[in-house]
DNA sequence: GTTGACCCTCACGCTGCGTGATACTCTAAA
DNA sequence: TTTAGAGTATCACGCAGCGTGAGGGTCAAC
């Protein structure tokens, strides 16, 4: 059958097969003296196998590979395919997070005085920076201190009420419930500043404690928040493992 | 501060600072004479910006505009940018979803007789196609029976489980919980062979009462299944309304 | 003055086709 | 038998956002 044919009982363009049959996915069982390209049955069959993986997010290269060769492990690439979406829609869920904040921030639902502007904390002159590179390296570093600076004016108050939240709930066994629940907003939030780990997350926690003046900023919530928050967040990260 | 510098600080490459010169994102304050790009404070500031939209999922097309034009409506940016992204998280639960289903079906977890694999209905020679075509449009057809072919013989058997699944409720009322869910799982399923709107899904129900050949097929998984399928898909539409 | 780290400007490559431009082929009606 | 119209062919650029050399200046330190 000629080219349209095939490409309107697959749903595709005729585009799209010249394209596969450039590449050599596709090529056709017969070429006509005129140049005409012939799809027969088994064309078609093969077509529907590739627009299979193609649903499933296979590059046409790997498609070619899967299909090409027989042997090849089809059940692993569905695997690691399997896996790369998973990501893909863990990136989509944070990009969503943020801008769904963002939109909140925006319409002012998060009703900001001036002065809790200045209540947080400013991690761009993190004492502790030094340390911290050398634990997580470089880049992860410059990573989350660019995320804050993005952050800092917009995310401030929302990190601000979290305090507040978690001050609610400090009188309470670290690991309760509660307490576990809030601290995992928490770990979410920071989440939002570059990418921790659990173990980062419980060195960020022993920082509390470690250095005074996080100590003295955090205690203004409440009284032993920063403790709390330490033991909290070790207890987060054990369950994470 | 020098290119690499002001890469680094960001966490970004030279490459895309200068792509972001070329396309006139974000022109560098200072020029030297040997046309070393110099960046300032100002830049960078901008150059968060960048980021931060660019984060969020936002072309670099759209960036420029947000950023030039101080009047830009954000807010709706904002919101068509949250619709875009949700509309990609469906497509790609819609993937994860065939493709769990999938490796399920590679890994023999569903074992099917060969008698089973005729037990189904061949969509493709489906009597209601002329009335479908003018009730849908011609595209919504093609698509659905393009798609049924492609997942043909790999579906045939998680549809059979699902009429036996229907069949076990039946004797429901259709509006129960049970048999609400129930009817959602083939709802989903059915989305996989094209984009099926609630009231599509509703006629496509009354096809199963209206057409003897639908009801004899789907009755042999139990008596007045058809009928039942019928009154929960209408019901399950009502409430999608 | 020489090294080495940076800097510059082209310019092709990648993904999967869409979209013309230009020209040939086939079929059915006039 | 001519001719229009639908279909087909082959280039080849475009898109998004850079990565990755190639080939060649610049600058500070030794």
């Amino acid at each position: 059958m000629k080219i349209k044919e095939a490409a309107d009982l697959a749903g595709v363009s005729v585009r799209t097969l010249h394209h596969y049959d450039e590449i050599g996915l596709l090529t056709p069982d017969t070429v006509t003296d005129a140049g005409y390209r012939l799809y027969s049955e088994a064309n078609l069959e093969k077509l529907q196998q590739i627009l299979f993986f193609k649903e499933l997010g296979f590059s046409l290269q790997k498609i070619q590979v899967i299909l090409e060769d027989p042997d090849f492990d089809r059940s692993e690439a569905l695997q690691l395919q399997h896996e790369a979406l998973l990501e893909k829609r863990q990136r989509l869920d944070r990009m969503i997070n943020t801008i769904e904040k963002t939109i909140r921030h925006e319409k002012g639902e998060i009703d900001m005085s001036r002065k809790e502007k200045f209540e947080g904390f400013d991690f761009s002159t993190n004492p502790y920076e030094e340390e911290a590179r050398r634990r997580w390296g470089d880049e992860a570093v410059d990573r989350s201190n660019e995320k804050v600076k993005q952050f800092d004016q917009s995310k401030q108050e929302e990190m601000n009420a979290l305090y507040r939240e978690l001050a609610a709930v400090h009188h309470l066994d670290p690991a309760s419930k509660e307490a576990q629940e809030t601290i995992g907003k928490w770990y979410r939030m920071l989440q939002q500043f570059g990418n921790y780990t659990p173990e980062m997350f419980r060195g960020l926690g022993e920082m509390y404690v470690a250095d005074e003046r996080f100590t003295k900023n955090i205690d203004r919530f409440g009284t032993g928040l920063a403790r709390f928050m330490k033991d909290a967040m070790a207890e987060f990260a054990d369950r994470k493992k």
